[in-house]
DNA sequence: GATTCCATTATGTCTAGACATAATATCACA
DNA sequence: TGTGATATTATGTCTAGACATAATGGAATC
């Protein structure tokens, strides 16, 4: 094992433990660096380590301190939908409903109005039926080759990924009732309560895709896990 | 600004602009150092970010690589929710409603059978009614001081956030419809959409608690971003 | 032609130390 | 007594280079 860890994973066990409560004054770096027999950067590489995990804080002069906690934020996995439908219910399919070119009118408020967006909707099917209804823009300003893209071979989640690098993204996740035309499509009766995705993808600051995807709420759940980051 | 963040900004922008496409090789450490005067330690910091960042790609041997992007995980706000409330709605108060000690039947599955447990419900009250419904266990062996605590004048949540330094937490977010229980505390229609998070929380291995938040759907969603960490 | 072995090469981790910066305590001076 | 200059100290960033490790391409061998 690293020394770098090794000393993370010490430093890490006495606060887990409680041996080091919040505001506890650690040993300096140059005690560590003598405690260890290491170089002093050897010792910052594993502090600086935990500070991006949130469990310490260091302050000049003063020294490095056990963090108080705080509400922190998780990771939370944003699965290629396709591959978590096929390893759960063993088959995936997505069958695209409609696909249209149109102009922006400016009623999502984040593509400038007037960009050229291709328009599609589709389901994600498992095994056993329909798993999530997906209702997408893409803007062909930043990916023209989604103008001619076929999209029934490729699911346009898998498209896309493989296509554009995407360097920012925003989920809003939130629970609403299955309305008429996802209840249709999803086989379940209407106002049902649906777990509802939606993601704003970005590149260099240009707005990518939009993408609305209703899970049936008996069928899906995300998962987040929050973990010092090892 | 630090020499190895201006590496770090000047590889990014050219990723994202697509300038260098997933696959493209980009300079070689040693030719990074010399393109920017530096030592390679600090090259290095810098492709090492990125490396977490999921943007790069490093192979002994053959070089460092622009990453094929993929669905990753983006980073979700857990709020503390009381706070969330109050700068939502200006008010917020916790209302408890029942609070009893005993022991795990095993029907969780989490704690050890047997474990002393503190059992919770109450209602977070926004300015305008119910926002959510928690049930809560907190192990007695883990935190043996929530035996006395008086979850009447601070709630569960903030007591448990000042009180407790927890190192892994696992959340899982559902839609459901609201049961019988729900719907009175919540004052909504029975089957209406909630938002259903599930968070247990370990120190040390040892599981602190488990809580299920079962939020009115029409009143709150989760946000999760994803930048590549700057 | 196929396989094994080896030198090469780029990254991975580390050392020992330099200089910068921020925060603190102390001391001299008004 | 209060205030500001100064020395001290711990972290923050960086350098130059060492040695380790893994992957690769090609040479030597079967």
């Amino acid at each position: 094992m690293k020394i770098a860890d090794r000393i993370r994973s010490e430093i890490e066990a006495r606060i887990a433990s409680g041996e080091w409560p919040p505001g506890h004054r650690i040993p300096f770096e140059h005690e560590l660096v003598v405690q260890y027999g290491c170089a002093r950067a050897t010792v910052g590489s594993a502090l600086t380590a935990l500070v991006r995990a949130g469990l310490i804080e260091r302050r000049r002069k003063a020294g490095t301190f056990v963090a108080y906690p705080h509400v922190h934020s998780a990771v939370l996995d944003i699965p290629d939908i396709g591959k978590a439908i096929a390893e759960r219910t063993g088959s995936y399919r997505f069958d695209l409903l409609t696909s249209e070119l149109r102009l922006d009118d400016g009623a999502n408020g984040n593509f400038a109005s007037g960009t050229k967006l291709r328009h599609l909707t589709g389901i994600h099917q498992g095994q056993d039926g329909p798993f999530a209804f997906e209702d997408r823009l893409i803007s062909l300003a930043s990916v023209p080759e989604a103008e001619d893209a076929d999209f029934t071979a490729v699911s346009p989640s898998t498209w896309l990924i493989q296509s554009v690098p995407w360097t920012q993204a925003r989920h809003r996740i939130s629970a609403i009732g299955a309305g008429a035309e996802v209840s249709a499509h999803l086989a379940i009766p209407r106002n049902s309560p649906c777990l509802l995705v939606e993601r704003w993808t970005w590149r260099t600051g240009e707005p990518v895709t939009f993408v609305c995807q209703t899970f049936r709420g008996d069928r899906f759940d995300l998962v987040a896990t929050f973990t010092p980051e090892g």
